[in-house]
DNA sequence: CGCAAAATTGCAAACGTTTTAAATTTTGAA
DNA sequence: TTCAAAATTTAAAACGTTTGCAATTTTGCG
């Protein structure tokens, strides 16, 4: 059954030519005669030829993949970041003739380790590295080796030049402090998360910025640490602050997932939202559309964000670019319904 | 600053060995002496030796990785569908040693071009296929070529045989309709998609099935169609339903995009979920679980199910199988809080 | 100690491309 | 008609592995 795949040699034999002047030809290559490039393309097309990629991968030393390392997720989680991301990588690197290598750590690899792997088995051209850790010694091998790549998020303490793409936390979480100062708040929470991501800092400093800048003594944040993986505790956490004695009346959640949380456990404690607690998320996934009221939140775009990555990396990597590229990102306000005036109790 | 990658030839070079020798004590050839073998085991661990994909793949002619071609999709539409398949496959091909390549069709090119690059440049041992269409030329194709691959969904009508992996949608529908009936329910609508996709038959089916099963003349189903991607035109065609002089009182939908649907506009309605209209789906995606009052669907455990798919492609690669490999996984039902007894009016 | 057998190692070809440098053919002016 | 220059084509090496087969070394028995 199997058809066979045909080769450059056989190509060239079919038409009495030598495989040099084949590859030229399908190259395009000017000191080709016109007539002998049109003959080889027409053969090539109607024979089905086409160029075997670990050969001219093995000689070009390019391979024309770009990988991503996923990054290992819980057992019953898989956020929906991924899917965006990745399809966005994929319009964004398509478009060169790029494609993606979706690399996965084995259960007790770390995710070094497979990147690693992909690095140094010449799989692919250039990486994407998602999730930045406050400590990353993923950019650091990757630094280190000179290897192209571009990462979606930032470090803290940028002491050397690479190349990133970030959505701004920072200002969002100012213009939801802002929006909800002026809408009567002055006592706010803050649910964030454990892990030692880098965004969890850009966003909490854009708030403590803004009120910073507000410079309103009254303005009050109380700030608890859910951890990520663990849905229970994430439920403590929150009502912990719920059902503090002097609770805030807006609380503002690191992404959406906490959010939601947040709005359910309201909800069960006979809180209503908006009217006694203003909610506002960040990330805009799809439930938070469906969870009543709606979820007031930001949306930062990944699947933009990710195609914009795909076409700095590609730059990177055709150019051999040093200067490192960088881009900020504002995720925009998208209003729903569960943020509102402070309620009036207190005042 | 760019390190070097170690090649085989300087590491047998350091070895004082030749890279035959190397070669195969790398590969544990019991023909190595066993403290060669160790000596060599060594020093590789110790310069970090990676062997080189593309070198491996052109002799060996396997290349470790999968491939899956990204469905094309909507400007606004990523399903929720592809983050969890695409993490249960990396994670099925990890523990194998494969990875994933993912190649998207660019725009204006079909996704059996995309295809037939990724089969024919030998970028993958075989390939995942989702989506499978009534007439799918991709299936077609692959099986001319006698190139591995599994497909999540089936044709139906298999008068070749192939390897797939399928989530009993018939059998959930059917369930569906049994515990509908069972709650008094007698006026049944389906809200069904206009693709030519072969699950919305096997669902359809499977729900026709059952209702012939019941043998219960009094029984009756109203089905509506909805395009794909328009999300104004599928409101429409809800409403259409709904707000029929004699709308049915329960209703089953294809998926839980298209329930949740009917629970915006049945909530826009005035009608009560699930007092007035019961409301079933399939997929159990992240919000299902958000839009009040919670939607009762199935479960079909994708990243499950892509793991699967994972082992059985491998499998087939492994042992060049001949024999189709097929497997019928039930979803289970998810019962939330949108369906309830049929409503008294009219009984 | 000698030698066949067993154990171990190495040579060289092959995989399908790209590319350098060289060979061949064509062109056109003298 | 001749020959240098231009245009076109090709031979061969290289990329880093794996592997069939041959060469070498070691082992053990007489």
């Amino acid at each position: 059954m199997t058809t066979r795949v045909i080769t450059l040699k056989e190509l060239a034999a079919s038409l009495d030519l030598s495989i040099t002047t084949v590859s030229r030809a399908l190259a395009g290559h000017e000191q080709i005669a016109l007539k002998t490039r049109e003959r080889v393309a027409q053969a090539a097309r109607q024979a089905g030829y086409v160029p075997n990629t670990a050969a001219r991968t093995l000689v070009s030393g390019r391979s024309g993949f770009v990988g991503l390392v996923l990054p290992i997720r819980g057992p019953n989680l898989v956020d929906s970041f991924l899917g965006e991301f990745v399809t966005g990588l994929g319009e964004g690197l398509v478009s060169h003739g790029a494609d993606l290598i979706l690399a996965t750590a084995a259960f007790g690899h770390s995710e070094l380790s497979v990147l690693r792997h992909v690095v140094e088995s010449g799989r692919a051209d250039g990486v994407v590295v998602t999730r930045i850790a406050e400590v990353d010694e993923r950019l650091a091998y990757l630094r280190e080796r000179g290897f192209p790549f571009v990462a979606h998020g930032r470090l803290l303490d940028s002491d050397f030049g690479y190349n990133w793409l970030d959505t701004d936390g920072a200002h969002a979480f100012g213009e939801a402090f802002d929006m909800l100062y002026d809408l009567g708040h002055r006592h706010f929470g803050l649910v964030t998360i454990s892990e030692p991501m880098t965004f969890r800092h850009l966003r909490q400093d854009g708030l403590a910025a803004a009120i910073a800048r507000r410079g309103d003594p009254s303005v009050r944040l109380d700030v608890v640490t859910a951890p990520r993986f663990d849905h229970e505790a994430r439920i403590h956490v929150v009502n912990r602050m719920l059902q503090a004695p002097d609770r805030p009346t807006a609380i503002v959640a690191l992404f959406d997932e906490l959010a939601l949380t947040v709005m359910e456990e309201a909800a069960r404690a006979g809180l209503s939202v908006p009217r006694d607690l203003s909610v506002i998320g960040f990330d805009n996934i799809a439930a938070s559309a469906y969870a009543p009221p709606g979820l007031t939140t930001f949306d930062a775009s990944i699947r933009q964000c990710a195609r914009e990555i795909a076409d700095m990396l590609l730059t990177i990597i055709a150019e051999r670019l040093a200067a490192p590229l960088t881009r900020l990102i504002r995720p925009t306000l998208v209003a729903r319904a569960s943020h509102g005036p402070a309620p009036q109790t207190r005042s």
